[in-house]
DNA sequence: CAATCGTGGTG
DNA sequence: TCACCAAGATT
C-alpha cells in the first residue's frame, strides 16, 4: 500500500491584516485532495469493521438517545454511561417525559456519573425542547447550541450523529488523532485552538453523510486505537500516514499538562453531600449532611455552592432535598 | 483564558 | 501507589 503525503493544511493567518474571506476557489482544498480521500477511506473502512455496538448508535436510536448519551459522555467513560443511559431511555423515552418530572429526579437517576450539573442541564434542555421545540430534539446546530449544557462539541455531535449532518466534531479523541496524524505531536493543546479547527475543517469530507461517518470514525479511532496513554499503532489504519509516528513518536515537550487534584477539595465534599441526598427518598436533616465531612467551614461552603447551583433545595427547619423544581 | 465542576478505572 | 485520564460546558 502506497503511503501518500498528508494533505496540506492551510497556514494560519499571520496577523489581523491577514483576516480575509475564504478563498473563492477551493482549489487544492485538503478535503478534496487524493491524500485526504485516502485517509477518509482508511478510517471509515476501519470504523465499518471495528465500531462498537453502542445503544445510541443503533439504527433505532433516536436523536433523544444520542443527546442523552452526549451529555453523559462529557468527561465520563462509555463503560459507566451504558447502564445509566439504558435506565434513562426506558424511564424517559422522550424529552417531555423527563421534563414532566422534577429536576431532582434527574439528579438522582444520574447516580454516580459525576458532574451532576449535567443532569440538571439535561433536564433543563428537555424542558426547553418540550416547550419550545414541540418535543423534538432540534436539528439546527444553532438551536442545539442554545440549549443548556450544549456547547460547540455537543451541538455538532448531535447534529452529526443523530441527523447525519456535516459538522466539525472536535472532541478530545479527534483532537488527539489530528495532533498525531496531522501535527506530529503526542498531545493536542490544552484548549481547542483555531489551528485545530482549520485542520478539522480541511479534512472534513465534502459529502454530508460521509462527513458524519468520518466524525464518528475519527472519534472511535481515538477512543479505541489512538489512546492517550497507549496508542496501538500496530493496528492503526493510518499508521503509515501518521506524522507523529513517522517522526519517531516524539514525547510531549513543553509544560506538563494540567492535572486535576481531587482529594480534599470542595468537589469531593459536594460529591459526598449529594450522595447522601440521592440516597434519601425525601428531605434530609442537616445533621445527616454534617456527618460526611469534618471541616465545618468547607462543608457549609460546599453546601452553599450546591444550593446556589440548584442541585440542592433548602427547606424550612434545617432540612435539604434534591431540587423539586 | 483559567478555574471549576465528580467519579472510578488504570498503567 | 497515585497521577493521569474519560464523547465538555460554563463563568
Amino acid at each position: 500500500m502506497t503511503s501518500h503525503p498528508l494533505p496540506p493544511v492551510p497556514a494560519a493567518p499571520s496577523g489581523p491584516a491577514a483576516a480575509r474571506p475564504a478563498p473563492a476557489a477551493a482549489t487544492g482544498s485538503a478535503a478534496g485532495s487524493p491524500a485526504a480521500a485516502d485517509l477518509h477511506d482508511l478510517v471509515i473502512d476501519w470504523f465499518d469493521e471495528h465500531a462498537r455496538d453502542l445503544p445510541w448508535r443503533r439504527p433505532d436510536a433516536g436523536a433523544w438517545s444520542v443527546m442523552v448519551s452526549e451529555f453523559m459522555l462529557q468527561q465520563t467513560p462509555v463503560s459507566r454511561v451504558l447502564p445509566v443511559h439504558k435506565e434513562w431511555l426506558e424511564r424517559w423515552p422522550r424529552p417531555a417525559d423527563l421534563a414532566a418530572e422534577p429536576p431532582g429526579e434527574a439528579v438522582r437517576a444520574w447516580g454516580r456519573l459525576g458532574y451532576p450539573r449535567r443532569a440538571l442541564r439535561l433536564h433543563a434542555a428537555a424542558t426547553a425542547i418540550a416547550h419550545r421545540h414541540d418535543g423534538e430534539v432540534p436539528r439546527d446546530h444553532a438551536e442545539l447550541l442554545a440549549l443548556p449544557g450544549i456547547g460547540e462539541y455537543t451541538a455538532a455531535a448531535v447534529a452529526s450523529f443523530a441527523y447525519g449532518q456535516r459538522h466539525i466534531v472536535l472532541d478530545t479523541n479527534v483532537r488527539r488523532v489530528f495532533a498525531r496524524v496531522v501535527s506530529g505531536v503526542q498531545y493536542p493543546p490544552n484548549a481547542t485552538t483555531a489551528a485545530e479547527r482549520r485542520i478539522a475543517a480541511a479534512l472534513l469530507p465534502t459529502e454530508e453523510a460521509r462527513a458524519a461517518r468520518w466524525a464518528a470514525a475519527t472519534m472511535e479511532l481515538g477512543a479505541l486505537v489512538c489512546g492517550a496513554r497507549s496508542p496501538e499503532c500496530g493496528v492503526c489504519p493510518v499508521a503509515a500516514h501518521c506524522t507523529w509516528r513517522l517522526s519517531g513518536s516524539p514525547a510531549h515537550d513543553g509544560p506538563p499538562r494540567r492535572g486535576q487534584t481531587y482529594a480534599g477539595t470542595d468537589r469531593q465534599v459536594r460529591g459526598r453531600l449529594l450522595a447522601v441526598l440521592r440516597a434519601a427518598p425525601g428531605p434530609v436533616p442537616r445533621s445527616a449532611l454534617d456527618a460526611v465531612w469534618s471541616d465545618a467551614a468547607q462543608r457549609s461552603r460546599a453546601l452553599f455552592g450546591l444550593v446556589q447551583d440548584g442541585l440542592v433545595e433548602p427547606l424550612p427547619g434545617e432540612r435539604f432535598q434534591l431540587p423539586s423544581r
